[in-house]
DNA sequence: ACCGGGGTGTTACCGCCGGTAACATCGTCG
DNA sequence: CGACGATGTTACCGGCGGTAACACCCCGGT
């Protein structure tokens, strides 16, 4: 009736090692975390994609519904994408191993073989597209404009949250602010310095 | 004296088999494509990863300086950034297959481990942090803010790119402007739709 | 003429990976 | 009791990245 619990019990242990030694775990690793061996994973989850699918679909449960739930938010535009970014950052901050591996396309696969947004990351693009769509009046090209949106929205956030991850620079609202003056046409509209043209790249060659 | 032309010719191969059979093809293959056999692409690149760095110094030589002199473009700020943005899709463009591979990071390497960006594309975060930093005036988090942005823009360009390059939703100019706009606050400035608060998500469940 | 060295090439192997086949063991239900 | 399904095992497969050992061939030095 219910094989569920043993399935959490796996996903626990995946979730575990993954944490520990980071994405690309391999299957024994996991196996022997959750104390049995290789053969009971793949009965369980079909492949390793599979495995890794039912974390996704565990771990971004919450992320996906709180950054809809963000989206739709009865806020100032400005507040609201705010509110976005920063539970975006919220989540990959609390496991940054799991999301990392829910965030990263696996390059072997070679059945879309084209995508630099995951699966996890396409729902969010998704999300994104359809609440500028519906919230937005971008004219004419308002559809094709929202799903451009949609997807560099979230490989901005993705490649800038990464960094953030890694690097620490700042605090998270701050990250967040940045992330939304960016999106708010800071960069258009700030003044130039005075030194416009700058002489020459500090390290043309790489020297490597 | 010149070991170069053998190795030229190795990189030909690569960059052959891997327009053929995507990112991931194997060091066998492209040794079959070179007519030869695995120790010898060992030899001249030491491991995969070698034999990769070639092909992304090889390919983002052209890339990178063409994204650099754009930066320094004596245009409008808004013009400049429209150069930027083409010239980054126009290569991408030419030989889909290898900037998949020079873009996509490999999630294999225990090192770093974390970057969401491909070291091809870190040089290219780097030249945005650079220019904004030289270029314009952002005030006391002017560093900060040029990081942050330089990797919130390449990955923006990343994912909307390669979301472009996969299902070509409209020409590459239109692609440029849809950038741009979004850089340049239209999300921000558009007005709302009537219909501000949508009823409810049209797919919350995603059924599966 | 001989020999040595560097480039080119090979076969054969290692350890690890994802994935599978075959077999053993237990609890439960008719 | 017997059948069955879930749980578990060992042992294996092909392919991967990577390496060791050996073979050839040409070219230059003595």
């Amino acid at each position: 009736m219910d094989p569920e619990p043993r399935r959490e019990q796996l996903l626990n242990a995946a979730d575990r090692v993954i944490q520990r030694e980071g994405p690309g775990a391999s299957m024994n690793a996991i196996a022997a975390e959750a104390g049995i061996t290789k053969p009971i994973l793949y009965r369980h989850f079909g492949d390793r994609n599979g495995l890794v699918r039912a974390l996704t679909e565990r771990h971004t449960g919450g992320l996906l519904a709180a950054v809809r739930a963000a989206l739709a938010e009865p806020l100032e535009r400005r507040d609201r994408v705010e509110h976005v970014l920063d539970t975006y950052l919220a989540g990959i901050e609390a496991r940054p191993q799991v999301y990392r591996l829910l965030t990263h396309p696996e390059p072997g696969d070679p059945s879309g073989a084209g995508n630099a947004l995951a699966p996890a990351l396409q729902q969010i693009a998704e999300e994104i597209t359809r609440a500028v769509a519906a919230q937005i009046d971008l004219g004419a090209d308002r559809e094709l404009l929202a799903e451009a949106w949609g997807r560099a929205i979230t490989g901005m956030v993705l490649a800038a949250g990464d960094w953030w991850l890694e690097s620490r620079p700042c605090s998270r609202t701050r990250m967040v602010q940045a992330l939304a003056d960016l999106l708010w046409g800071r960069l258009a509209a700030a003044a130039d310095l005075p030194s416009a043209v700058l002489p020459a790249g500090p390290a043309p060659e790489p020297t490597d």
